[in-house]
DNA sequence: GCAAAAGTGTTAGGAGTACACCCATGC
DNA sequence: GCATGGGTGTACTCCTAACACTTTTGC
């Protein structure tokens, strides 16, 4: 069978990741310079078009690292954006996704093929991007604020374990707010999603603190 | 712009609905005979390929529309589903959504361009389908339970209003358990999502029921 | 008067939130 | 000994879940 209706002709698939970070205390998202047509030289969210032999986040891996270096990064689903002219080019549906990485423990590949530039931006000093990416990065940040709730996202950013001060920060970034110290421990400790550890460490303050570890 | 790589040619956006009723106490879904390759004669969820000019949603009606004879269907998003052999023709992207309409009050066209016969299965009884769309309403059911909860789906099926045992009875066959009566009105009152109104009407009982209607 | 369904209130447990004091350590 | 941050417990509210009796009506 071969398609030869011109309307279904042209369309496409685009994979994108919003990748954050978070460091000394604000919420940042990794952002590139297009080298190419459409939004050449615009600042953009990492990702690019499906290859029709591989799999959504198969090829969004590949997109990833093509365009930043990063390897093997978790995602997770966040939204589908789809109207008819989100692409100058041809129709194209935007599947996209988050992610979580320590900018400060990988370095980030600022002249690709496809690239000029890479940088994180703090989430509110996003300049105006190409394509549809400042509405994706609204809604990847609602996402964002969800899933650091329900699930390990945050492990990256702690392979030997953390201590909960340490956690409370992240999230406190994150969430953009502050959060009781008590409370925080309750819920935290209530999911059943880390476990404490035997070591202690010292963090901001002088006493040392238990180290926690993600399940 | 043209585009000249392979790997970007062939590729192209499903968009499907599971579409739900309720009818004596059992949720099903509808489903259509296919008249044409792929998957030649077997049951299906209703949808198709989007045309390169119409939106996801628009894409959606038209597809029911012609399959159906539905016309204006609410319909809530519910996942995607992108596996790159999930079609045997080519590339294909499911965007999945759910519906929700009273089967008693609309009729559904058996014989259409594409479809040779249209049925109401109980989601029990959904024989092997087209493509993955077995997989497609499972989930669809988990997004029907969560949506029900949280939004005015069922107002298709009260166009004049519902009384409180009506309406859980409803809720009881989708989330397919029963409810406390008690506990049901405090926690449909205190939604905020529907209001009492002066009339009465007697349901399975002998005893008059107050009528309330979705805000 | 009785069967059938509608209507109603109380209690207990769990989650979230607000809030204040003591502890360990480094200087 | 004091400043800094780590650790902890209690009270209130809200939501959920369990549970039994009275009311209305048709027959």
């Amino acid at each position: 069978m071969e398609v030869t209706n011109p309307k279904y002709e042209h369309q496409g698939i685009h994979v994108i990741a919003s990748i954050f970070t978070v460091d000394k205390g604000d919420l940042k998202v990794l952002l590139v310079k297009r080298k190419n047509e459409p939004f050449k030289n615009s600042w953009a969210l990492t990702g690019g078009a499906l290859y029709n032999d591989e799999d959504l986040e198969a090829g969004l891996s590949r997109e990833i690292y093509e365009k930043t270096g990063l390897k093997n990064m978790e995602v997770k689903f966040s939204k589908v954006f789809g109207k008819k002219d989100r692409s100058p080019v041809m129709r194209m549906i935007a599947i996209t996704y988050i992610g979580m990485i320590d900018a400060s423990k990988v370095e980030i590949a600022k002249d690709t093929l496809k690239t000029s530039n890479a940088e994180w931006f703090k989430i509110d000093e996003v300049p105006s991007l190409a394509y549809d990416h400042n509405e994706i990065i609204t809604e990847a940040i609602k996402t964002l604020k969800d899933e650091i709730l329900k699930t390990d996202l945050l492990k990256v950013f702690f392979p030997k374990g953390f201590t909960l001060p340490e956690l409370q920060k992240i999230y406190e970034s994150i969430l953009d707010k502050k959060l009781d110290r008590r409370n925080f421990r309750k819920k935290i400790l209530n999911m059943d999603m880390i476990t404490a550890t035997e070591e202690e460490k010292t963090f901001e303050g002088k006493k040392k603190a238990k180290i926690y570890k993600f399940k």
